[in-house]
Formats: C-alpha cells, structure tokens, sequence
DNA sequence: AACACGTCCAACCGCCTTACG
DNA sequence: CCGTAAGGCGGTTGGACGTGT
C-alpha cells in the first residue's frame, strides 16, 4: 500500500503538453494568479493533474523565464553554488534569476559535471579527485535529525551531514556536529 | 540510407514539508 | 497535538534529436 495518488489518472493527460493545453493554462494563470494547483485542472479544462501543471508553468510557460544557453557567469556561479549547497536545486535556481530549479539540474548533469570530471575534480566535493579517493572522510548522507526548514534559512553549512543554512548564531547542527559558517562574500543571504 | 549509440531535457514519481482544521 | 491535503523538491526516466559508422 502506498499513499494515494495525487489525482485520478484515468482521467488525466501525461506526456508532452500539447499547444492547446500550454494556452489554457497560460490564459488560466494570467486570468487567476499562480496557486491552487489542485483545482486548476477541472477550472481551466484540463485533463492534467495539478502537478502536472505547475510542473509545466515553472519550468517552460512562465513569462520570466530566460530559456537559452547559460552564461559564463551563470556557469560560475552554478558551480560555487553548489559548492556551498550541494544538490539543492531550487535554492540555486533562486540565486539565478530566470533559470528554474529543473534547467539547472540538467545542466549540472549533462554539461559541469562532465567538465569538473574533465578537469580532475569531484563534482561531488569540489575537491581534486585524488584527495576525494584517499582521504578519509565522512560518507555524503542525509543528516540523521533533519533541521527544520525555517533554520535552514538562516546561513551555515554543517561539515558532516552537509545541511545548509544552518543558523548562524548557533554553533550547533541539530545531526550534534559545529558547522561551518559561510564564507564571506559568496553569498549575502 | 539505415542503424547504433550518445546526449539532452521535459515530464513523471515518490517523498518531504508546510498549512490548516 | 494530531491527521490530512496540498505544495514543493530532488532523483529518475523516456523519447526526441544529433552524430558516427
């Protein structure tokens, strides 16, 4: 038993969104806002899942996004980003204005991943592939006592189970470990 | 031309977090 | 405080497309 879908599927479209259903929605969220994507579907005559739709409207309809190849700049960035934050896309994607969580998820696995692999580097680590084999250090895991996620917001990176954010004013990750602090100038939360 | 293989990216799945009654 | 619904996130998949043979 697992939990209940999230909407009927019998009676609901997937795959590619056709023209048709990309303007329903497009004129659905223009006339009402972003937001309860649950009944979107059945309000904008949609045979897709709420999902589904903001699925859609983040990642390819929204007016803001920039689409296109990525800048050095935003190479750069991605790069020191995930350095601090690891695989948290979305906070990336925050610091990127235009690009959403899903674009640079695809672009780290298919273009920098490749080329700090190239380069000798763990994309992983961040550090040269022969430290990351022999050194001894502390498998990448999930923190054993999640941290809740408005301490996230705050700043602070834990060493061992490689939360974000922790706050700053603590010195204590809630996995029991100090953290380190972020460093100056990378980013102003 | 036809096939095999690799790459890219939109979309899905399932879990986690948050909001609310 | 607890249970539930909905939103949000990261990992993964599948198919379209490009390239090499």
């Amino acid at each position: 038993m697992g939990r209940s879908p999230c909407c009927e599927k019998a009676h609901t479209n997937k795959g590619a969104w056709t023209r048709e259903e990309d303007e329903r929605l497009v004129a659905h969220v223009r006339a009402h806002g972003e937001g309860c994507w649950r009944s979107l579907p059945s309000a904008a005559g949609l045979l897709r899942c709420g999902k589904s739709c903001r699925l859609r409207w983040i990642n390819y309809l929204r007016p803001d996004l920039k689409r296109g190849n990525f800048s050095r700049d935003e190479d750069e960035l991605i790069v020191k980003l995930h350095s601090l934050l690891g695989n948290k896309w979305s906070l990336i994607a925050a610091r990127l204005p235009g690009r959403t969580d899903n674009e640079i998820k695809n672009y780290w696995n298919t273009h920098i991943r490749r080329k700090l692999l190239g380069r000798g580097i763990d994309p992983v680590t961040h550090r040269p592939l022969t430290d990351a084999a022999t050194e001894e250090r502390p498998p990448a895991r999930a923190c054993a006592k999640p941290v809740k996620m408005e301490q996230l917001q705050q700043g602070g990176i834990c060493f061992r189970c490689s939360i974000l954010r922790v706050r700053g004013a603590a010195t204590e990750c809630s996995c029991g470990s100090n953290f380190l602090g972020l460093r100056a100038g990378m980013l102003d939360f």
